[in-house]
DNA sequence: TCCAATATACTACATGAGTAGGTGACGACA
DNA sequence: TGTCGTCACCTACTCATGTAGTATATTGGA
């Protein structure tokens, strides 16, 4: 699996990785929102699934605990999530972008502010 | 479950409901694609499934097979959808444009065409 | 040196999605 | 009227996800 499918528990594991660098199972549950954290196993055990999907490694233990780190970079996975999710749409992002806006979540304010970005980007390269 | 959820296989069973109209289980299945086309009793599985979640009903019965509907819109579905995925970004479009945008699955161009339909959607209320 | 605390590793279980087989009923038709 | 094909309905299996308990190992400190 060169991009592993990554859920959405998944995905705040990922996030608090990426967030605090290399770090044990213990920090990334207490890293968790106070509300619905979940059991530190349930946290141990979604890591150790993330291990098999080479989502994260082992880098070193300290005392009696493993460090582990993220190996999918952040770009990554969003980008997996993205193509999934347009997918869902035939691929191409003009039917999802038609949706978006008879959805009402995209103002003319959102493409204004993104189009800035794109134009940006373009000329940095 | 005002708006229930909805998987990837049942959204293609709506796609064909909308499409069709009233229809049966059989004209469903004949009316997916050749490749991987999965058996009946898949389809009439997932049927029933998506009548338990009020998703789609019984309207008749011609001889002894039944006939559905979509009880659902596909617009409504679709934004349950949109609104799910906008969830993994935080709930608004601008995060979620902006991974659009690095991944490069969004052009320029597919910009001008979006907003241009904004714009008509605007002047036209 | 020995114990209490903590982590590990393993196991379990529910739910939802996807897939499909089996059985019995029913209607067309020869 | 007996046979065939189709359909309804029920059941079952696998895999992913989310959740957590438990038994064992390790380890730092008294």
């Amino acid at each position: 699996m060169p991009q592993p499918k990554i859920s959405r528990f998944e995905l705040e594991l990922m996030e608090q990785l990426w967030k605090l660098g290399q770090c044990s199972v213990r920090e990334i549950q207490e890293a968790l929102p106070d509300r619905d954290r979940p059991a530190y196993t349930t946290v141990q055990t979604m890591i150790y699934r993330l291990e098999e999907k080479k989502a994260v490694r082992r880098v070193k233990k300290i005392g009696n605990a493993h460090v582990f780190e993220a190996v999918l970079s952040k770009k990554s996975v969003y980008r997996r999530l993205i193509d999934d999710f347009l997918d869902l749409f035939g691929g191409s992002a003009q039917p999802m972008m038609a949706q978006l806006l008879e959805s009402g979540k995209l103002s003319l304010a959102d493409f204004k502010a993104a189009e800035k970005t794109l134009r940006d980007a373009e000329k940095k390269s």
